[in-house]
This record gives C-alpha cells, structure tokens and sequence, in this order.
RNA sequence: GCCGGUGUGGCGAAAUGGCAGACGCACAGGACUUAAAAUCCUGGGGCCUUAAACAGCCGUGUGGGUUCGAGUCCCACCACCGGCACCA
C-alpha cells in the first residue's frame, strides 16, 4: 500500500467538485439562451452568443448502470473525453459534453421476476450509484443534459422515431424514407369500387402499405427460454444456451415486428468512405453489411407440369456466374417453398425424413458440426440453361433459406462446398476454369481462365474470370434468363421482444371487417406510452410477453387491443446523442436549431472556424458494439435525415475505440478469476488525479493493456511531486496533521499550507522558458493525436526539471497548470487558486484559461548534438553551434578522434550531411 | 478457413527512414533517519574485455530485400489477440 499520502487530495477533490457543481462550470449553451454574466464562461467569451462560437461535440458511450458499479473499462474512454473536452474549452471552442444512462434491459428484469421488486427500482439505485461513481472522478459533464433512457419524457421520443419508422417507406427511387402516403398503389389496387368490394380493396391497400413501411409484421423465428420464460436477443444465447443461467434455447415461430435495415444496406456501406474510424470497425461493418456482386439466373425446370407457367424454373444467386457451364446439379434450402411441389412420390418419405432431422438441429449443429455435408435428392430435375443439361435437384442444409434465393447452382468444379457434396454424394464434376499453370483445377475457387465454356451462341473460353463474368450476365440478360444482382448478408432488424422492461409500441390493432387482425399507429398525442403496472413480470403461461397480464391495459373500451411486445434495449441508444442537444424539449425530440449549430455544418462555416466539423466530433468507446449499435446508431441517422429531421445523413464522424483494461495477471478481469479491480478502491487509496492520470498513462487509448496497481503510485508519486513543486517544504506539520486530524480539523490545517517561497514574480531564464515551451508544444501536439501516455511524460520530464530549480517564476508554473489541468483538474485547480491568491492580479477561471501557445523562439539552441556514423555505425557525437553549414560538419565528423580509426587508410566514397541531424560516412 | 490488429529490456511502453529503449514500474547502491516509511541523488539491454572504465561485438518475433542508413518501407513466414465463419 502507499502509506503516507503523496498529498491532501481527499480535501482537494471534493472541494472541486462541490465547486464545479455549484458553478456549473461545464455547462454548454444552446442558441438563443444569455450566457449568466457571473458565469466563468463569460470570463472568456462576454458578450458572445453562444450559436457564434465554434462548437465541439465530444461523446462518450453511455453506460448500462448494472448493479455491479463502475468498471476499471468505463473511466478509460471518459478521461480521455475528459481531457480532450478540457483541452478544447481552453482553446476556445464551446464544448458539448455529456452523459447519461441507457438502462433497459435485462438484469433489472431478471431481478424484478425474481423479487417482485419493480425494475425502476433497481434501475433508480443503480444510476445513482453509477453517478456518484463517475462524479467522484472528476468529469467535466454538463450535467443539466444528463439522460435516461427508461423516464417516459425519454422514451416518448423513442417511441415518435418508431412512429416515423412505421409510417414511411423506402423509395427505392430516391433511394431514400418517404412518409407512407406518398406510396404509390399499383394498378390493380387503384380502382375506385363500393359496398362490399370496397371493403376488400380497403383491406388488401392496407396490406400493401404494411408490406412496404419501414416498420412492419412478420412470423419470424426466436429464441425462446422455457427455463426464463422468456424470448432472447440472439446476443443472448452463447452455444445454443442461455448466457444467463446457462439453459437450453429452442427456435419457435413468433410473430415478430422488423425494420427494414436491408433497404438501407448500400448507403450505410458507401458512406462508411464518409467517415474517420479505424480500418478494422469500418471492416467489421463491411463484412456485416456483406456485400457481394453477382448475378441471379433462372433454371427452367424439367418436370414442372403441376405448375403455373411462371412458376416453372428455379432462381439462384451466384457470384461465379463465368462458372455457369460447370453447374452440374442445384441445392435448395431444406425450408425452400418449392421443395414440396419439387419432391417425386419416390423421394418424399427421404425428403420429410431429411427436413424434419434439420428442423431439429439448432443453428449451431448446422454450421459448426456440420463438416460432414448431408442432403437428399428430391427426385426433380431442371435444365442448365446454357448447356442444355438435365441435372437433378437436392436439398441440403449447407445452402441456408435465409441468404439469396435459398438456392444455388452448384460447381464443384470450382466451389469448395459443392466440391465435398458432390464427392459425397457422386455428382458429375466438371472442369470449366483453368488455374494459373500447374496448379490442380477441382476445387480451384480464384479467378483463371475460362475452359469448357461454349454453346452455339455463346463462348466464354479464353476469356479471364472477370472478363467471362461480364459477358455471361450480359448474354443472360439479353435472354431473359437473368441479370446482375448485388446481395448483402445483412437482414432486417428483428425489433420486438417478449419483455417489460422496455419501451411498449406505440400500436394498437384492430380486427378488420374480413375478420383479420390489423394494425394501427396511435396519434402522437397519445405519447409517452407507459407501459402498465404489473406484480408478476413474467410472460403468461401461454408464452404471451408480460404485457399480455394486464388486461385493463391491453383491452381498449372500442375492443382494440394493444400490441404487448416491446422494443429491444438497443433502441433508446440509437439517438440519445440527439436527445442531449435539448434534453428538457417537450415539444420535439430536439429543436432544430440546436440540432443544426450542434450537429450541422453551418455554425462552423460561419464562425470560420476550420475545426468545427458536423456531427458529432469525436465518439469514444469500446469495440463490443462495433456492429450493433454503431449500425443500428447509423440507420435511425439516416432514416431521420431522409425525413428532414437532422441535417447530417452520418451522426459520428470521427469514431475511436478504446482498448480493453486486462487485470493485473494478463487475463480479461473477470470475477470468476479474481483480477477485478474496483475503482473505488483505487479512488480510496490515490483520489481521482491519479486515477485518470494512471489511465491515459498505461498506454496508447486504442490499445489492449494490462492493469497495474504498481503503475498508479507512479503517477501518484508525480502528482506528489507537482504538490512539492508548489508548497512550502515547511507546511509539511499542517499536512500531516492535515492527514490525520479529524476530518473537522483537517480542513483547518489543510489552509495553513502555504506556497514555496521559491516561487517568484521575476524574469523566466531562457532554460526554463526552453522547458515550458518544449512541454507546451509536446503536450499540444500529443493532444491533437490523442497520444495521452506521451503528453503526460512531457508533463513528468517538465517537474522533474523543475523540482531542480531554486527559483521558480509564476509566468512559468501558470501555463504549466493549464496543461496540468486536462489531466489532473482537481490538483490543478487547486494550486491554480492559491497561486492566484499569493500573485494576484485576477486571471480567468481555470477550466477556461486560455491555452498557451509554444513560442518556438525559446526552443532555439546554441549547439547541437550531431550524431556520426561511418557505414551507417554510430561513432561518434560531435557538438556543433547550431545552423553549422554542412561542410564545417564534414570537416567536424572527419575529424573526430572517435571517428578516425575506422576512416584512415580507407577511401571515402560518399559523404551524406544533413545539417543540425547527422553526418554519416561511407567507406569501401 | 477469411478479415483486422499486435510482436521492442524483468514489466507498461517511447522513437517525421537518421544517437533504439524517452517517461514510468520493479530492482540495486547512496543521502537523510536511532531505525523504518516517505523523500532526494545515482545506476542499469546482452555479450566480451577490465580492478573499474574506455573501446569492441551483438540486439526491436523469424528469414530475405530496398537504402549511405531499417524498430520504421517491401516480400515470405511464425506466434498471440479480436471479429466473422457452409453468405453460394
């Protein structure tokens, strides 16, 4: 343990805190409010409206207040915030930075089930714990925009998004959200009829509005826990179990709300080129978005005679369509509709057989177990359209309903899959791409050359893959047989969970008069809709959602009902960034003129201010929501900037993702294994400075990096030294006693610490000018390159040499303590106030002191070091006056007594002298 | 299997293609102290010489290459971490 205290930071930092609070130090100004003249804002920017100044939008993920407390991983991303929110109000730009709570989900539910206790509860005690937690650090938040996620004057706007979400529709023309009116019908549904058939045409236009809203209905697979009885998130089942509990999981048909992602797939990855992330997030969506080019072409069916005409072939999507030749047989997916009309009366027992041993399998024993393939033939057949072959029909679980067409043309000439299929099972292989020379064909998946490729009308052979690619789509499109298709990986949003801890939907239904259930938006007069009170929050014995128990609730007196799914927890978080922008609007989830100067482009332009960027300027957090959230963040964007609602179609422009914490030992800290470290703890021992401080110091912010209690008394023992720079060696008594009296008392002593005499009002020397420049300029640059772990040894190589002097000048501890202050507010602060005190006249408050600029002049040497190689070896240092012209330097290195014996008696055949940077010669 | 990232002292790490190891931890020696803690000062990659030092040689995962000069750029490989994974 540290033993005595470095310094009375228990005293210091509350101190500051209390007064932040108090202060309000760190709140933002939207447009058009008056900045309070007593405000320490005003100190720097009087008189100044708060739309004119350049903005800065700094965000942190906003935590899920588990009862388990703060972990070591949050404050990591929050002081980097921190600091960079800190540096950026001294550099005169106006600072949004805030937090807040996204508290559904789970947990709480889980607890409530178990003790009746409401989850607002648990949620309430929680966020206070979180906060007192993230207070106690000493964050400059403003915490009049603080949000919850679960307070109905939140959720009210969650649930006015969804309502925009289902009321409009994806053109695919403007390639754009449209509101829902603007649907056109098709022709058959726009005839004018009366009586009965109105009726009809009514319900059959509603179904095809339905079909076609961005939020809509479908009969959709889920996770269902017996065990829980309840739905699970996909995120939720690890390994065919239940992460919580650890019971099984099975598949069941529900009826399932969606949002329609998909239609959104191709912007969300061409703007990605938009936006400043790291290679590998903007890769993970990429690959989540899965885009592949391709084509889809039709496969006329052989025995199709029980068919309508139209129905009498069978569509695939390829990405080889060059490979078209080699498609010796098809797969479809076990689940594929046409397998039932497809199947012979000799193959149907095996068929059944085959999709009822699939149907069992969980998705796990499909894909990872699955390296054998299996699969049976359905005893159809269907004709190759460019070879005229008859090749047989299978169904096989390798080919997955829910991709493409859920079915392919299978090459095992070149595929890998078909390749084993079709060795399995005895399938013609054939060889229609050539390999670059000597390489083995079967099973040759790259691109090559086209063999065995022709027909009468067409030949591809001869032609490289890319080449074949184009003209077969071209011929299979003139034909009518197919076209150029691009496909994606991603699927719509499953949106609906069984839960009630979560926003209810703002929807009611109705039974039409053809006796089918419909739906209906309520008006936006009717939000926020509260979900109702329960004391049992499990779902009903007939699996209803919880909802389903309250019956006042669900029955409406006209004989509607409500829709008693709720919304999944990740939706409150796909626009809380919007929310802290006005978080007390009643009229409107944010006003558009706070949403333009914060978000928009405009109030940068006009302050001409070439660091304001739009959005959200810098968005910190962990690579955990690499795909979900920062994809489900994106979507909402953009379908709320189609609708004219945002004026930027990216929230986060520049995106960082900090690098895990691992426990003392190298592991993931984990309360199984012992290596958690608490905050508090550390809080306790060496106060929130050190903390931060420790935090940014461990290493570069995106790395992963081992914890080290070890690590946090360095940096504790220099904020000790920081302390000692700048108080009297004889306020040592007042300190311990400080340290050790009664908390009453402790105070008392705590002011009669005075500063170092050595502190002075006089003439900086150049040495130490040069060494408050060199550190201003370091801390600046690293700032700017979020390289917190160097900024700081600047700051430590700067006390080090100051500790040495016997004389100190205020000019030059006053701009130290502006660089200190990012980092270590609290200590700074406070020397900042007593130094204030000693060497009057008034500054501006700290947290808005402007930033010092380097003056490079300092910085000038008289002599430099210049190294000397001979062959590229170091040699020899020589001193030279600064600007010596490069043949003084030559003559200088050839010189050196270090340097002779490896040059005498050798030919110097090449001489390279960069002036004030090195003189390397070279021998033979 | 595919994609991305990372490999530097005992440890965390630092180095616009130009003195490898800043800063910090741990360690060792010294000052202060009755003593300890705290603090302050000094030392330090390895090998080989040496009483000690100087000098010398080797050294940034491995093997090649480009360059006057490579931790840094290029090629091939190895290990670890993260993500995706029958996506046709």
């Amino acid at each position: 343990m540290a033993g005595r205290r470095q310094y009375p930071f228990n005293l210091i930092e509350p101190k500051w805190q209390h007064h932040w609070q108090a202060e309000q130090t760190f709140r933002a100004f939207n447009p058009g409010e008056t900045i309070p003249p007593q405000h320490p804002f005003a100190a720097r920017h009087r008189g100044t409206r708060p739309e004119a100044l350049p903005k800065f939008y700094i965000l942190d993920m906003f935590p899920y207040p588990s009862g388990a407390g703060l972990h070591v991983g949050h404050p990591e991303g929050y002081t980097a915030t921190d600091i960079l929110a800190r540096y950026k109000r001294a550099c005169g730009l106006h600072v949004l930075h805030p937090m807040g709570w996204d508290a559904f989900g789970l947990p709480a539910e889980q607890y409530a089930i178990k003790t009746g206790q409401h989850p607002r509860k648990t949620t309430e005690q929680n966020i206070t714990t979180f906060k007192r937690q993230i207070r106690s650090l000493g964050f400059s938040y403003d915490w009049s925009r603080e949000v919850d996620t679960t307070a109905p004057e939140y959720f009210k706007w969650t649930q006015w998004i969804f309502l925009k979400l289902y009321n409009s529709w994806f053109n695919p023309a403007s390639n754009r959200a449209e509101p829902i009116d603007t649907l056109p019908y098709p022709a058959e549904l726009n005839s004018t009829e009366s009586g009965p058939a109105a009726a009809a045409l009514e319900s059959r236009r509603r179904a095809y509005r339905d079909s076609r809203r961005l939020a809509y209905v479908t009969e959709a697979p889920v996770w269902w826990c017996e065990q829980l009885g309840t739905v699970l998130a996909n995120e939720e089942v690890v390994e065919g179990k239940s992460e919580v509990g650890d019971f099984p999981v099975v598949r069941k048909p529900m009826r399932q709300w969606m949002l329609r992602i998909t239609a959104y797939a191709e912007r969300l990855l061409r703007d990605l080129d938009t936006i400043d992330w790291s290679d590998s997030l903007k890769e993970m969506q990429r690959n989540w978005l899965g885009r592949s080019e391709g084509a889809e072409v039709d496969f006329p069916l052989a025995e199709a005679d029980t068919l309508a005409p139209e129905e009498r072939r069978l569509r695939v999507f390829t990405t080889r369509p060059d490979t078209l030749f080699g498609a010796t047989y098809m797969v479809l997916a076990p689940e594929h509709r046409l397998v039932e009309r497809l199947t012979t009366p000799a193959q149907r027992a095996a068929v059944e057989a085959y999709k009822a041993q699939v149907a069992k399998k969980s998705d796990l024993e499909r894909t990872e177990l699955a390296k054998e393939k299996t699969g049976v033939f359905t005893g159809a057949h269907a004709i190759n359209p460019v070879t005229g072959s008859r090749i047989p029909i299978w169904i096989a679980d390798y080919v997955l309903i829910s991709y493409g067409t859920g079915a392919i043309m299978a090459v095992p000439g070149h595929d890998t899959r078909d390749f084993e299929f079709a060795t399995k099972f005895n399938l013609p292989i054939v060889q229609v791409v050539e390999p670059p020379e000597g390489q083995e064909w079967r099973g040759f998946v790259a691109d090559g050359t086209a063999v065995n490729s022709a027909n009468a009308e067409l030949s591809l052979n001869g032609l490289p893959t890319p080449e074949a690619k184009r003209r077969i789509t071209e011929w299979l499109e003139a034909k009518g047989l197919g076209k150029k298709t691009i496909n994606y990986k991603l699927r719509d949003w499953l949106f609906s969970r069984q839960r009630y801890w979560g926003e209810p939907f703002p929807l009611i239904w109705k039974t039409g008069s053809d006796g089918q259930p419909y739906h209906e938006a309520l008006p936006e007069s009717a939000l926020p809709l509260l979900p109702p009170a329960l004391d049992d929050y499990k779902p009903t014995p007939e699996g209803q959602p919880p909802l389903a128990r309250a019956k006042d609730w669900v029955n409406l007196p006209d004989g509607s009902r409500r829709e008693t799914n709720t919304m999944p927890q990740w939706a409150g978080s796909c626009w809380y960034y919007l929310r802290y922008l006005d978080p007390q609007n009643r009229a409107a989830f944010c006003s558009p003129e706070a949403e333009r100067y914060w978000m928009g482009t405009r109030s940068a332009a006009a302050a001409g201010s070439p660091r304001a960027t739009p959005g959200v300027d810098l968005y910190v957090g962990g690579t955990e929501h690499a795909v979900l959230h920062l994809l489900y963040a994106r979507f909402w964007h953009k379908v709320l900037y189609d609708l004219g609602h945002v004026s930027t179609p990216e929230p986060f422009y520049k995106l960082v993702n900090q690098g895990l914490i691992l426990g003392e030992d190298g592991q993931k800290m984990s309360k199984s294994r012992g290596n958690v470290i608490n905050p508090d703890d550390i809080l306790f021992e060496y106060g929130a400075d050190a903390f931060r401080l420790y935090e940014m110091f461990m290493g570069p912010l995106e790395m992963t990096k081992p914890w080290s209690t070890k690590g946090v008394e360095g940096v504790y023992r220099f904020l000790g030294r920081v302390w000692r720079v700048f108080v009297e060696e004889a306020s040592e008594t007042e300190f311990e006693q400080s340290c050790t009296a009664a908390p009453d008392r402790a105070a008392e002593f705590f002011e009669k610490i005075k500063l170092s005499g050595s502190i002075r009002a006089m003439q900086p020397s150049p040495v130490q000018l040069k060494a408050l420049h060199a550190c201003i300029k370091k801390v600046t640059e690293d700032l700017d390159g979020l390289r917190f772990n160097t900024a700081i040894s600047a700051l430590m190589v700067f006390i080090n040499e100051a500790m040495t002097w016997e004389a100190k000048p205020v000019e030059v501890l006053r701009p130290f303590l502006i660089l200190l202050q990012p980092f270590a507010p609290h200590l700074a602060e406070e020397l900042w106030a007593r130094l204030h005190q000693a060497f009057p006249p008034s500054l501006a408050p700290l947290a808005y002191a402007p930033w010092p600029a380097c003056n490079p002049e300092w910085l000038i040497e008289t002599t430099v070091e210049i190294p000397v190689q001979v062959n590229g070896k170091l040699r020899d240092v020589i001193i030279v006056p600064a600007g010596a012209p490069a043949a003084e330097l030559e003559a200088a290195a050839k010189a050196s007594e270090k340097v002779q014996p490896f040059i005498q008696g050798k030919t110097i055949r090449k001489v390279i002298v960069l002036p004030g940077k090195l003189v390397n010669l070279v021998v033979g």
